[in-house]
RNA sequence: GGGCUAGUAGCUCAGCUGGCUAGAGCACACGACUGAUAAUCGUGAGGUCGGAGGUUCGAGUCCUCCCUGGCCCA
């Protein structure tokens, strides 16, 4: 007779391989069929809500790895704080204004660009954008992240520019918008002002000048020596036609500065390179006179080599020692340090060159002349005072306009700024970065220096594609026109007609009848053509969204992005929430690292290292890759590889091997009619509870607290640890050989299911996909979806330290038995396990106590056909874990069993059954 | 160059306020089983805790410098 048909064997149709790259897109579409995330919503009206509100990804390009490990891990909280019992909406958005999506639309349209109004172009943009939206709305659906897909939010809607809008006009009424100047990138061959990324370095040869300041205030102490002398700072620049704007001389407040006395000249430069820079000056003849700091000269005074006026002493980091004299000239409306000191210093942003390359009709000597032909002119004046020391040629990386390969120039230009000190919008910041919890906890330090240290916020685009400044010019006097009151009224036709309608309508009619210059009382104007940064869009968000719908709530619970938007989104949300309510938009930010190869270096196509997740997403599912978000912690560098992936993907086998082999183990278990009282459970069982709700415990802190990494570490080393290797493995003479239906079991059943359930529920955030899988294969009445179903509840009750603490000695010597059965079956002695018979003894004390207490249970526990205590083993191995114990392996006494493959000296003693032990018949009886 | 941040076994992570021979799981090697079988079980080998100094009775843990990454600036 063949008894495997009296067993029990697990039975399930659960597969073993889960054939993700396959069954994903089959469980997407259930979801969808089920309207799950409406199904979500419903379920979560009445309970506390929990936002996170989802930052813009760009509208261009297809997702990347960085995109999916951002949105995996915000499906990861969202999932799991729905779970805990919060209503948890998600609104994901696009960012889709911006030069990056108007240079693409520029390519495409090549020469038929020409004949088209900005309105058109604008219209090209927005289907653009809105194809990008589409494609990368597929792509995270299919990382399993359930969201709003049908109703996101995005920044060119006409409702969201709307608000956009409407946020500048707010900024305009508290007087925190102001007209300003600032230099940028300038091509006067094609009159426009350029971004940086419009911008080509490529080399150039430009001249290179050394000129002579004349010092013209009060010696400090610090340099009396030069009482008396013909006192120069000498300067070193690459582009004379910037003298004209010359307004300062920059030092280092660090670095020691010498006057070198040649002839009647004494030249003031850094310690540093004077030497180097006497040698280019072919001035053999030279002695220093005094050494001293650059600090005592801060505020002091050069003249202008050939105006008459004055050229400040400032002090400034930037100045280094990698080239020229330590002395930098400083125009500050021709650079952007030169800008950044200037302002810090009240020096004026001056800037005497017109749009087309060309000094102002004002300029004294130069007026008019092309700044191309200035070089030389400007030498010619400086050598004819004396005050140019030495001219040569340079060649060095120099930018140029990408569209006519002319070189660039560096020019202040009138653009809009958001004041920072205006209603003590930096103070006010800088206390709701200190209000807001930052994790990990040293972001806080980080936006709060940006934000510390930050220059004014320039806002203003000279583009076409982003939402207007809503602004007018006075056409008798120039007056621009941007109160609250007629911005407000712009923001309104906006909401009917989107931003495009800027573009379409004259200035009169958009304005608000009886609209008069606030300077002169002119009524006719013209618009403002400039566009907003899109981190004002962006940056407004809550505005648009968070405060707009309905379902959601305003400052959001969380922000979470890379760790690269301290400076980008969380830094101009924060200002434009401050800026007009003066509260931050977010009570906690997360951020994460950035995805690097295994080596930890930066992804890039040139080095070949790059992850895509469509080929993770082919190769193994997007479990496998949702699994690396959870095991990998984010605070740090997310390193990504294929050995990972491979070791993710074991990992992840082993999980989902624990839960089929439970699902078979479950088969003919029905929980509403087969579970067993708690008190009634056998030991082991109880024990393998109270190890669930430890896991229980631990994964819900780990949810808390946003440390998926634990998490994922708890789950795989309770599936190997305590379930495989240990309990199911002693679990199997039980399940397999008693009879069905009964407690010895049910029991088993019972804890097996208790546990399989609570752990697809702790898994489900993560393993999304495989936790609803078996979630259908589980027995009982449950929730459709498990992403609808609650965390495990945490049973203190099923809690038993104890047990616990037993059952931890109890594994010390199951480790040391198996080390002998090692031993034993090296010898041949033994192969399986149950061919053994283990005798153990242990001298008088807790050890000995122990074994004496689960004398019975030591067979099973040690999965052998006899275990036990003896006395008098001499010969026998030492414990390695319990030193003091003495364990001897040797052949089970009696036959084995047929059906239960123990050997017993019972096997033989039933006629009806000869080939089966005495447990066997009985349980066949 | 500056600000922030990190560097513990092949991989992913523990290691709290300094204190027993630095831990876990996986991978690897070897073995067992063939009633979880493209599974499962057991055993074993793997680390000058990025490097160099220093403080201390004692440092992976504190200090200084350096090296190598990452993000953001310049």
């Amino acid at each position: 007779m063949d008894y495997k048909d009296t067993l029990n064997l697990p039975v399930t149709d659960f597969p073993m391989r889960g054939n993700l790259p396959k069954r994903e897109p089959e469980i997407l579409q259930l979801w969808e069929q089920m309207g799950l995330y409406q199904k979500m919503e419903e379920a979560g009206k009445g309970r506390p809500s929990f936002i996170l509100h989802d930052g813009p990804p760009y509208a261009n390009g297809h997702t990347h790895i960085g995109h999916a490990l951002n949105k995996i891990l915000k499906d990861i909280v969202l999932k799991s704080r729905r779970m805990q019992g919060n209503y948890v909406p998600y609104i994901p958005g696009w960012d889709c204004h911006g030069l990056p999506i108007e240079l693409m639309v520029d390519k495409k349209l090549g020469k038929k660009k020409r004949d088209m109004t900005k309105a058109e172009i604008r219209l090209e943009c927005r289907s653009y954008a809105k194809e990008w939206v589409d494609i990368q709305s597929e792509e995270f659906k299919r990382l399993g992240i359930l969201g709003d897909w049908d109703n996101p939010y995005l920044t060119m809607h006409t409702s969201y520019e709307a608000a956009t809008a409407r946020e500048l006009a707010r900024f305009a009424e508290r007087g925190g918008l102001y007209k300003g100047k600032k230099p940028i990138h300038w091509c006067s061959s094609c009159v426009t002002a350029l971004a940086e990324a419009e911008v080509e370095y490529a080399d150039h040869t430009s001249p290179s000048i050394y000129v002579k300041f004349p010092f013209a205030g009060e010696l400090p102490a610090e340099a009396a020596a030069l009482a008396g002398k013909k006192v120069s700072f000498v300067i070193w620049t690459t582009t004379p036609w910037t003298i004209p704007a010359n307004l300062g001389i920059c030092l280092n407040p660090e670095l020691t500065y010498v006057a070198v006395e040649a002839g009647e000249d004494v030249l003031v430069m850094a310690e540093g390179l004077y030497e180097s820079v006497m040698k280019t000056l072919e001035i053999k003849d030279y002695q220093v006179l005094a050494s001293f700091p650059s600090a005592p000269f801060e505020n002091k005074v050069c003249r202008h080599p050939f105006y008459n006026r004055d050229s400040l002493i400032i002090l400034g980091d930037h100045v280094t020692l990698e080239a020229g004299t330590g002395c930098v000239h400083t125009a500050p409306g021709h650079g952007q340090e030169d800008y950044v000191v200037g302002l810090k210093y009240g020096l004026e942003i001056y800037n005497p060159v017109n749009d087309y390359g060309k000094y102002r009709e004002d300029v004294e000597f130069f007026g008019g002349m092309k700044i191309t032909d200035a070089n030389a002119e400007v030498c010619a004046k400086m050598t004819e005072v004396g005050a140019l020391l030495k001219e040569s040629k340079v060649s060095h990386s120099y930018p140029h306009c990408w569209r006519c390969k002319k070189p660039v120039i560096f020019r202040a230009t009138e653009q809009w700024f958001i004041s920072l000190e205006a209603n003590d919008l930096r103070k006010k910041s800088l206390e709701q970065i200190k209000a807001t919890q930052w994790i990990p906890a040293w972001g806080q330090n980080r936006i709060y220096s940006m934000v510390e240290n930050r220059p004014d916020w320039c806002i203003s685009r000279q583009r076409s594609w982003g939402v207007p400044i809503t602004a007018f010019y006075c056409e008798k006097c120039g007056e621009a026109l941007a109160d609250g009151k007629t911005m407000h009224h712009i923001a309104d036709l906006f909401e009917d007609h989107g931003s495009d309608i800027w573009y379409e309508k004259e200035a009169s009619e958009l304005l608000p009848e009886g609209s008069a210059c606030p300077a002169c009382g002119h009524g006719t104007f013209t618009k403002e053509m400039d566009i907003l940064d899109v981190w004002f869009d962006s940056g407004v968000s809550h505005a648009a969204v968070v405060e707009q719908r309905d379902n959601l709530k305003s400052p959001a619970d969380l922000y979470l992005e890379g760790s690269d938007q301290h400076r980008g989104w969380f830094h101009s949300s924060l200002l434009a929430s401050v800026g007009t309510r003066d509260v931050a938009p977010y009570k906690a930010v997360l951020t994460h690292g950035f995805v690097v190869d295994g080596k930890g270096k930066k992804m890039s196509k040139s080095v070949g290292n790059v992850v895509a997740p469509e080929e993770v997403i082919k190769k193994y599912g997007v479990e496998i890759l949702r699994l690396w978000v959870a095991a990998q912690d984010y605070r740090d560098d997310i390193r990504i590889s294929q050995e990972i992936l491979q070791r993710l993907s074991d990992a992840y086998r082993r999980i989902r091997n624990t839960a089929r082999y439970i699902l078979g183990n479950l088969h003919g278990f029905d929980p509403a009619t087969d579970l067993v009282a708690d008190g009634e459970l056998v030991e082991i069982d109880r024990w393998a509870l109270s190890r669930l709700e430890r896991l229980v415990e631990r994964v819900e802190k780990s949810y808390d607290d946003y440390e998926f990494h634990v998490l994922y570490h708890a789950v795989h080393n309770f599936c190997s640890v305590d379930m495989s290797s240990f309990y199911l493995d002693v679990l199997k003479d039980r399940l397999y050989t008693a009879r069905d239906g009964s407690l010895a079991r049910r029991s088993a059943q019972t804890a097996m299911y208790r546990i399989l359930d609570a752990l697809t529920r702790l898994i489900a955030p993560v393993l999304s996909f495989t936790a609803e899988d078996i979630w259908a294969h589980l027995p009982g009445e449950r929730e459709e979806s498990v992403h609808l179903a609650s965390v495990p509840c945490f049973e203190t009750s099923l809690l038993d330290a104890e047990l616990e603490a037993r059952y931890e000695k109890l594994l010390m010597v199951r480790s040391d038995v198996s080390k002998a059965l090692e031993l034993a079956r090296a010898t041949k002695l033994i192969g399986h396990s149950l061919d053994a018979r283990v005798l153990v003894e242990a001298p008088a004390g807790e050890w000995k106590e122990l074994l004496e207490q689960y004398r019975d249970e030591l067979a099973t526990l040690f999965i052998v056909s006899q275990a036990e205590l003896a006395e008098g083993l001499d010969d026998a191995v030492a414990g390695e874990e319990i030193p003091e114990l003495k364990i001897r392996v040797e052949k089970a006494q009696g036959e084995k069993c047929e059906r239960c493959w123990n050997y017993a000296t019972s096997v033989g003693s039933d006629n009806d059954h000869p080939g089966i032990c005495h447990s066997c018949s009985d349980a066949l009886a």
